[in-house]
RNA sequence: GUGACCAUAGCUCAAUCGGCGGAGCACCUGGUUGUGGCCCAGGAGGUUGUGGGUUCGAGCCCCAUUGGUCACCCCA
């Protein structure tokens, strides 16, 4: 093989396109529901964008993650990791803030991390991206997870987890950090090398470790939500009152952190089963303190990203199958030697031509094979008539129309085919 | 970045101890001068991922490399 696709693509084959504009329609359409309007951003943006989005600690690993290359002007340039360092970028850019709060945005498309490939792990991966901005209210917390309640609701999800979890806020959270040091450091002989170096960059990081021995230790540490300060803790109960009241089920998870420093309170993730360890199927926050990070003023934003591929493995394990896509119903063959066969072959593209121009999906076979070849194809691409034009038929002026699905066959004049068909298909 | 397993036809897989690379499915043609599905016959399709090494001889053994799968790290 001279050329592959690159390590961690993908290709997007014909028969997996069923998933993906299932899919896409679906999320089309509950955003005109829900009223979140389509944002696109580049694909690339300024490199220190990210970098400063991501926050201490995590930077010299996010750098590494990026594919960053230098424009002819020497600016440093990068794919895009992540939805939403680009999508405040333009909040700002274009002053956004004066439009009625929350501003509500999604975005669809491909991100890129340079990451070793594993089940339901890609280095370009598409992402649907929703972020409401400049509203405190928990009633938005709610709003951007019912959203994505709704979509998996509606491909017909079963099985799946919704977490939640309050990290607190820069008022609350440092109480709640050096607790956690504090428990961790006093089991230290029981930290693998790696928790050690969590212990130091970002503790909440511990609660995530998946060895076997830290498990009794994680489920006794420390827990944001009874470090909370008046104001967290309010917002937490009036979001889960909202999810109560609406009838969003949900797992409160006191183990569910996020691994970047501007998220503050609301943090929630979507587990599904059956596709690997990467299970989360959709995960989002809230993040009061990013805009202002980015040098922007002090502005309160909520959303999550849900990862496609993920939603089709997690389709594909659950065995739900997306409806087909619209397929031409109408084949028109032509058979004949000669000059008779030249003649029916201009009848059937001329046909085909009306076929199409009626709004009729038709296909013509090509390299003038046999008819029971043409046939043979026909029954194969799931063809409901097939027009059959020969030397009779030319002689007749009536074509022969036959019925894939009785195998009954019958005259109809050739100015009266189009709308004959047009009757008997749906 | 670390580790394990893997790579033979478009797909799923065989190939005995290192001894002439096969099957099923799919595709094309024919069996019927112009009639699909089922059946039968035939055909096409391969530098065994790539490069090197050992050997009289390598799909098989060794090294490297690329890629895949899965897990870890990380997770925006």
């Amino acid at each position: 093989m001279l050329y592959q696709a690159p390590r961690g693509t993908n290709d997007i084959l014909p028969e997996d396109w069923p998933y993906w504009r299932h899919i896409t329609a679906t999320i089309e359409r509950l955003a005109g529901l829900y009223g979140f309007e389509h944002i696109d951003t580049p694909i690339i943006e300024v490199t220190e964008l990210f970098e400063r989005g991501a926050g201490a600690g995590a930077d010299v690993m996010v750098q590494k993650e990026m594919y960053t290359l230098e424009d002819n002007g020497g600016v440093s340039l990068t794919l895009r990791p992540e939805f939403t360092a680009g999508i405040m970028r333009a909040y700002l850019e274009h002053g956004m803030k004066v439009k009625p709060s929350p501003v509500k945005l999604y975005s669809m498309g491909p991100i890129f991390r340079q990451e070793r490939p594993q089940a339901g792990r890609y280095r370009q991966h598409t992402q649907w991206n929703v972020e409401a901005l400049g509203e405190i209210d928990p009633a938005v917390d709610f709003e951007v997870m019912s959203i994505a309640y709704s979509l998996f609701a509606e491909l017909g999800f079963q099985d799946l987890a919704f977490q939640i979890n309050s990290i607190g806020c820069p008022n609350c959270r440092p109480a709640h950090i050096a607790a956690l040091v504090e428990y961790f450091s006093g089991h230290r002989s029981r930290l693998n090398e790696i928790d050690l170096r969590r212990l130091e960059i970002n503790p909440l990081r511990l609660l995530d470790s998946k060895e076997e021995a830290m498990q009794g230790l994680i489920e006794d540490a420390p827990r944001s939500i009874d470090y909370l300060c008046d104001e967290c803790r309010e917002h937490f109960a009036a979001l889960r009152g909202y999810l109560d009241a609406a009838g969003l089920s949900y797992t409160v998870n006191t183990l569910l952190v996020r691994g970047f420093d501007y998220y503050t309170k609301t943090v929630f993730e979507v587990w599904a089963e059956g596709i690997g360890a990467q299970a989360a199927v959709c995960g989002g926050g809230r993040y009061d303190g990013l805009i202002e990070l980015l040098g922007g003023p002090p502005t309160p934003g909520i959303g999550f990203g849900s990862g496609i591929e993920r939603q089709i493995l997690t389709l594909k394990a659950q065995g739900i199958v997306p409806p087909p896509l619209p397929a031409p119903r109408v084949q028109v063959s032509y058979i004949g030697r000669g000059e008779i066969g030249q003649q029916a072959k201009q009848a059937a593209v001329s046909l085909v031509s009306d076929l199409r121009a009626a709004g009729i999906g038709a296909v013509l076979p090509f390299g003038d094979r046999s008819l029971k070849s043409q046939l043979k194809s026909a029954n194969r691409a799931d063809v409901a008539f097939v027009v059959i034009i020969g030397e009779g038929e030319l002689a007749s002026g009536q074509f022969t129309v036959r019925d894939l699905t009785d195998s009954q066959q019958q005259p109809v004049d050739r100015a009266a085919v189009v709308a004959w068909l047009q009757e008997r298909l749906p």
